[in-house]
DNA sequence: ACCTGAACACCGTTCAAGT
DNA sequence: ACCTGAACACCGTTCAAGT
């Protein structure tokens, strides 16, 4: 086992943690047990929480814009690029009712250390600049501001439309609120 | 000081703190210092967190009903009932970047004691009841389902905005998201 | 290079004890 | 009726010590 194996492991196990329980609900002795090596240790990979925190918020946000941008390369349909954005959040649904990573934190903002708000504001930026590169795919006639407003209001509300299914446990939710954001036209396609 | 004065007190300092800082955030001896109480002494009005964070919850929901149950009865106007709708979310934000008491503890949703869960489902149900109550007055051709659906679209993207505008510290964020909404006819009015 | 045990100040909770 | 101090098992963090 190396340096990045350990690494590797925590981060895994950290992120659908997170993802479950929130940066607070997050437990160093617990994800220490989980991973099979003492809660100390987990500090020679990640000296504090907010460390930790940050790094999971980055790497989730390249993996996310890893996929999001080889669905564009992938496809030219407006369609399949809205489902693809959508499914991710979907999928976290379905995965054991986990909540998007950054959606989780952005909750617990006032509680979050400065090194992990940074990440969870890049995820924003990213996913809005994602959208409004899409939305001028298909509504070119709009102006850069209010492509970037209208995107702002997708991600807001898939993100909101998460939340309140992962509330009731409920994916069915989630699926009647994004039809309900398509038939309002909201969301383009 | 009779017994109801020091369990106000103790709800209203408590509400603030988990506007602020979530359900995991609460911390029964930061609120026992800020009470001028012993923070055992907690524990003698409500015996668990979750006896608390039901408390909170229930009496959040109680006094937001009551908002919007007035705010029916005093108007016939469309638009001032969704703006009086819209206005208690941003209130929140300007209230020293609070969240909704309700849509914080969704996020928290794993952490959640079942008693807390129930108040925070009804608040959800209680929500989607009134929105529905709304689009029954200005769309009355649409069926019960699709009232309901849409109330909950509404009521999803409304805690999305406030959780995305909360995370970048920028009230102006949730202003121009509704702004869209609205735009989209995803706001009725 | 990587891990550990022990200590520190925190946490919610319990309970016998005070008034 | 209301409050308290002390104890319990937890928490993130630090650090000297191990290999």
């Amino acid at each position: 086992m190396s340096i990045t194996d350990t690494r590797e492991i925590i981060m895994a196990t950290a992120r659908k943690m997170v993802q479950t329980r929130g940066y607070n609900g997050l437990s160093f002795r617990e994800l220490a047990k989980e991973v099979g090596i003492k809660s100390a240790s987990i500090h020679y990979h990640f000296p504090t929480k907010g460390d930790l925190g940050a790094a999971l918020a980055r790497r989730y946000t390249e993996d996310g814009m890893a996929y999001l941008n080889g669905l564009r390369a992938e496809s030219d349909d407006l369609g399949t690029w809205m489902k693809g954005y959508t499914d991710i959040f979907r999928a976290a649904l379905l995965n054991d009712n986990r909540m998007c990573l950054c959606g989780i934190m952005a909750a617990e903002f006032d509680d979050l250390p400065p090194e992990v708000r940074v990440e969870v504001d890049a995820f924003t930026d990213l996913n809005v600049q994602w959208l409004s590169g899409v939305l001028d795919a298909c509504r070119p006639q709009l102006s850069a501001e209010e492509q970037t407003r209208q995107a702002m209001a997708i991600y807001a509300a898939i993100e909101g439309a998460q939340l309140v299914a992962r509330g009731r446990d409920d994916i069915s939710v989630f699926d009647a609120t994004v039809q309900a954001y398509q038939s309002a036209g909201l969301l383009p396609g």
